[in-house]
DNA sequence: TATTTTTATGATATCGTTTTCATTTTCCGA
DNA sequence: TCGGAAAATGAAAACGATATCATAAAAATA
């Protein structure tokens, strides 16, 4: 079925139809013919004729690190929820944390298919500076803040130094922390900015040999844990980047017998469901993954509908949600 | 850039440019020349363009219930995977477990953007049956095993019946199920049904006053365990039909003092990240999530290369996890 | 050498819309 | 009743690619 089938059908141009479907000059009689025309033949116009058209796709690609995150599939709903209610769709690029299949998503996604880029970041370099600046549809930050374009991030450094200052006005003496690479800005360096400037602030030196960096993952907590309690086995109190870490870390220290938080106290942030139900408890700060999938989905569809508008930084606070995982 | 800039820049045809890019017959000397042209200007062909003429998207539309879902997420990271490694790229439709966002969706996606659909299914029923059978392109439905369709699924019978009668083989008489609603037919029905069978095989009764329905939610678990607790507060064991809802059961058991599995065991289904890390670790049965993902990209890829194919079924097995959740 | 096959070429139609444009009809106030 | 604005109309161009076609040149075959 095509516009000009229904033009024929309705004995009316194939103008007459496309103004009647967008809101052009129509007859009453004329609208009547369309309309029953278009109930009988199901019409339903060609989106890519659209596109090549008007240049205007009402589509939005995501590119994400990876979707199997809880943190990052929040964000997701989040874009998802508000790109929906303002009738565009969701183009996902899922790169599996490599970095050429970052700047290819960014690349094929800016080239043809959609009208905005909403992009998760985790470790930023100078390409990604380059590719983004070079963008040709608006691209808004998502996780990460750089100075050239518009993002939408948490407080990181204030949430870490907090939670880390909860940790050091306790009777730990020897706090270890479990981050990950300095390359990765928001979690990797602000966080460990933060945990330093507490520590700092109480007196307390940042041993070495109690600072570790691994992955996102379970996995690496576990044995990051393992490795730091091997090396620094009086360590009281361990500061982790992620609520995942930080679980990794539990599974660790409750194999080897150690009592949470008699004898090790854990810190996390993202509040993750998980959290909540680990035994005990987790101690973390609360960070608003949904919300800033929709500020940023909210930043981007303002900047398309009126594209003059700068960059937007947006930063997002935090909730240190208590649990009892630190002994105070 | 459009094709014939690199046409005039090259000083060739319109076509000489398209059947290079498309590997027709083009002398040395012009690929060469056209080859130059397209690295200078950087040229990209419009996807539109090509979509328009040639009718395929190179897109396939996944229709997912929500996506800040465990098992969800992970069904889509398969996807993506698949489907990334033949090119094509991927529409996220979020429904919000809305019935009729599910439909609008099915349908948008067929009347245009997408060559094939990927559906992860809930609650079917005879409008979705309609509509699935209506669709132009070729549909694999996830989760949920439909006659008149191609699906991947897991043995949600054999699943829940074995892990019932784990149950039901230990001390336990009086074993309460947490279900959800039976118009799902996969984790409503099936899961049921070899629950009910189970206990018969062991001789033991379904006591209504200990089977309940809720959500897929923690929350929905945690208050059905209260319900069905304070209802039949001699129940010893725990069925439910996702982690999820067994980690609302123990959380709610927790904190009314009963001790897991002394006092009430507890078995789940899906082995989510957070089962093993619960205390106790939770008994459960390892889902191919995943797994399921990837081979129904590939279902639909295959049907995509091969349009005359006949719908396919993929049954997935399961794996008994066996933890500590459960008193044998 | 003559003939067929393969390779190479560019003009043009086409995909299904929206947009522009020129023209006609209707409406309304002076 | 007239004149100008507003409303209505359809033909045709345009969007940017690929497909078809007719034709020419080169290569292979007889």
């Amino acid at each position: 079925m095509t516009i000009s089938d229904v033009a024929k059908m309705a004995d009316v141009s194939v103008s007459a139809v496309s103004r009647y479907m967008n809101g052009g000059y129509v007859s009453e009689e004329k609208k009547e013919r369309i309309k029953k025309a278009i109930q009988e033949t199901g019409y339903v116009p060609s989106a890519h004729a659209q596109i090549m058209r008007t240049k205007r796709t009402k589509v939005v690609g995501v590119v994400i690190p990876k979707i199997n995150s809880e943190s990052i599939s929040r964000v997701v709903a989040g874009i998802s929820e508000e790109l929906s209610e303002a009738g565009y769709e969701l183009l996902l690029g899922n790169t599996g944390n490599n970095q050429e299949q970052e700047l290819r998503y960014l690349k094929i996604f800016d080239q043809n298919r959609v009208d905005g880029i909403i992009f998760i970041g985790t470790m930023m370099n100078k390409e990604h500076e380059k590719l983004l600046k070079s963008l040709q549809v608006p691209v808004v930050l998502l996780g990460q803040q750089e100075s050239y374009i518009s993002c939408v991030y948490h407080d990181d450094y204030h949430a870490a130094r907090e939670m880390a200052s909860i940790l050091a006005s306790g009777k730990h003496k020897k706090i270890g922390f479990l981050g990950v690479s300095a390359k990765d800005k928001a979690v990797g360096k602000e966080r460990y900015r933060g945990f330093c400037d507490a520590l700092s602030d109480a007196g307390l030196p940042v041993d070495e040999k109690r600072v570790l960096q691994g992955e996102f993952t379970l996995e690496s907590g576990y044995e990051n844990t393992r490795l730091l309690m091997e090396q620094a086995p009086d360590t009281d109190a361990l500061f982790c980047v992620t609520d995942t870490i930080a679980i990794g870390a539990m599974k660790y220290l409750r194999e080897t017998g150690k009592r949470i938080p008699e004898d090790v106290s854990i810190a996390g942030i993202g509040d993750t469901r998980m959290s909540e139900m680990m035994n005990p408890p987790l101690t973390t700060a609360h960070y608003y993954y949904q919300t800033s999938g929709r500020e940023g989905a909210k930043i981007l569809l303002e900047k398309l509908k009126n594209p003059g508008l700068p960059d937007k930084k947006m930063m997002l606070g935090y909730e240190i949600i208590q649990r009892n995982s630190i002994l105070l």
